[in-house]
DNA sequence: GTCTATAGCAGGATAGAC
DNA sequence: GTCTATCCTGCTATAGAC
């Protein structure tokens, strides 16, 4: 049987580059090792991608960005239902994407540990990932949240509100070794439901005090 | 005249170590990149340190540990004029220390960055950073904070909340370059206010969320 | 498109003179 | 304690057979 090959051996680098280069880092890893994890050979990134820079870069262009387009659009389809969302249902929905959402619990690891690594210590992804991914994502939850709050809500405060919001989501999920140590637990189901409901409170009168400024 | 001369050599190899480790990482630094910015030989690394594993670890434990003895010591010396801070007080000390604190600028967020790579990707100095600063620090400020709570507060609810807003207030000092293009600002002193004071009542609002649950 | 082979170089580590 | 010289490993990248 002829299969109907897509170059399958591009995809399965692909693939490993991105969990490697989420666990460890750029420049602790190895081209061999990800051919080898790939079950390819050495030569092949050169090959498909060129070299290993443009790899990286491919995995922020093919896959990464693909994933937030997915988060995206679920964390959509949560709010779909609800015609005018309040705030607790918006911060929620958000939380729930980044801590239990529908990606396996590896892949969103994975996912916000390689956006970290760019936050932290910018590299030639970073513009990517703040302009095309940060800037509108928090725009969009500014949207949904304004209509909830004063109309004089100062904008530069609620921009910061929402950074603080995601901060806080993310340093959950990228911190989650130091995390469980100081909690004492492991990041089972009842402690993401936990850290949900936490977020989403923790949060929600975080931003109520934009409403007594005002 | 003869100096007092100690060890200077190795001195110098611990700043720049550090530096390069913070601003790259540490398999992206090389031992030559070291040697090179401190002016000292090649072979000077395995004489002082015996590898340059041996070296990352020297950073954290005789410059990152003592430097957060000293941010401890001037967080408790703010508050030491008050003989009941409120949380306000508390929260808003703590954000000035890793914002804008005693530190340079350039100190502190090689400090930040430093302790940052090892929540996000944990590496042999994990455990000394949780176990003999996050923990005793986490647990100094519950102290600070508890009498102003309700006696009743759960206790693992505090816990997440004092890791959130510690949380908060290093995702601004490491994601700082994405904040500034995503706020428009650099972090100059007049921003940095402002960010203090938002991470002050952000956080002073959110732990008010404890207070209803019981 | 996949493989082997290898060029060419940078890295960590060490031996041994001073 | 500092230096030079060097070893050896492992890396990226590429040439060229298949």
């Amino acid at each position: 049987m002829a299969q109907p090959t897509v170059d399958n051996t591009r995809e399965r680098i692909l693939d490993q580059a991105e969990r490697l280069f989420a666990a460890k880092g750029y420049e602790a890893v190895s081209i061999r090792e990800i051919t080898g994890a790939a079950e390819s050979n050495l030569a092949a990134v050169n090959y498909h991608f060129g070299n290993k820079m443009n790899l990286y870069m491919d995995v922020f262009r093919e896959r990464w960005l693909a994933r937030t387009r997915r988060i995206r659009e679920n964390f959509l389809n949560q709010l779909a239902d609800i015609p005018e969302p309040t705030v607790s249902e918006v911060i929620g929905a958000m939380a729930r994407e980044f801590l239990d959402g529908p990606l396996g619990d590896e892949e969103r690891f994975r996912h916000v540990q390689l956006m970290q690594r760019e936050l932290s210590h910018p590299g030639k992804a970073l513009r990517m990932v703040v302009e095309e991914v940060m800037r509108p994502y928090n725009q969009q939850l500014i949207d949904l949240i304004r209509p909830n709050l004063p109309a004089a809500t100062d904008e530069e405060h609620l921009r910061l509100c929402i950074i603080s919001i995601l901060g806080i989501t993310l340093y959950f999920t990228f911190a989650r070794p130091a995390v469980s140590m100081l909690m004492g637990h492991e990041y089972d189901e009842q402690f993401k439901t936990m850290l949900i409901e936490h977020i989403t409170s923790f949060a929600l009168k975080g931003l109520a005090a934009l409403k007594e400024e005002n």
